[in-house]
DNA sequence: CGTCTTGGTAGCATGTTGCAACCAGCAGCG
DNA sequence: CGCTGCTGGTTGCAACATGCTACCAAGACG
């Protein structure tokens, strides 16, 4: 049983974000939970991961505060596994993902499933990375400002 | 040498992302990468990952079109690991993730390192997840339009 | 040239993954 | 109750990936 930490590059938050979800199954499980599912079996099926590894990922995202293990929901007495705020809070980042995605490697026409506004129906605006003003923002606009202590 | 895909859930696009990323290793390279890291050096002191791993990291970003091998840069006769376009497209994701690290791993006051608007050296704007029309969408408000044929 | 740095490769121990088999606790049914 | 099937796991083992260390070849540099 490991706690250990993989990236020790701790001062650096994207380092203890992949940290704590911990690997790719990992947030495929959370990219299922987005879309509706709550059951072991819900995800076994979906991924078709091993019941070993799924059953260790959902344990640690339990532990990571990103999944919460509840009681019911159906009246059966199994339990289901659902986002907390702390999960929820991960929906850009998955979204992110999914139109890095669409746009890198799908031909154009080539079906996949979207996330799609519930009212509208419609796409999704692409996320836009903004300064405080406002400003939209390329990488080569930004720098990282390491502060060690003070 | 594996092409091998790993989550053969290929109609959905966060799959292919996952996939053509690789590794956690992968992201912290492309990280690096945005914070100005060039060289195999640069990559191995920062990460501290082993050099077979990341040789082996490095070609595959570089096989998946997300770096690119260029000749030089500083006159001598190394090579340099750069952003494609198609990894600068993953500053969102970085950014999203960087983002949920501050505001779930952190104290209030714990010091880390930021990502800052060059310009007028202040923090981003958090990401926000836009319908269409520019509503602010929580998770609950999309759902997921799987589409297979037609 | 001699030596240091850079950017790797090779070999091996160890850890993690994935498959398959097994199993316990409900559920439903007569 | 006793049988059967489903859900949600656990256990063991083989195969693969990771990471460490040692080694190495080709610049750089005087």
């Amino acid at each position: 049983m490991v706690t250990r930490t993989r990236f020790d590059d701790s001062e650096c938050p994207v380092a203890r974000s992949v940290d704590a979800i911990g690997d790719w199954w990992s947030l495929l499980i959370v990219r299922d939970a987005f879309d509706g599912s709550r059951r072991f079996g819900e995800f076994q099926r979906s991924l078709g991961v091993a019941k070993n590894i799924l059953t260790a990922r959902l344990r640690t995202l339990v532990a990571g505060g990103v999944l919460e293990s509840v009681p019911a929901s159906d009246g059966s007495a199994y339990r289901e596994y659902v986002l907390t705020a702390k999960g929820k809070a991960l929906f850009p980042v998955i979204v992110a993902l999914r139109q890095w995605g669409e746009q890198n490697f799908f031909s154009p026409g080539e079906p996949h499933s979207e996330l799609v506004d519930r009212r509208q129906g419609q796409r999704l605006r692409p996320l836009e990375v903004l300064s405080a003003d406002g400003r939209r923002l390329d990488p080569d606009d930004t720098t990282v400002h390491k502060l060690s202590a003070e």
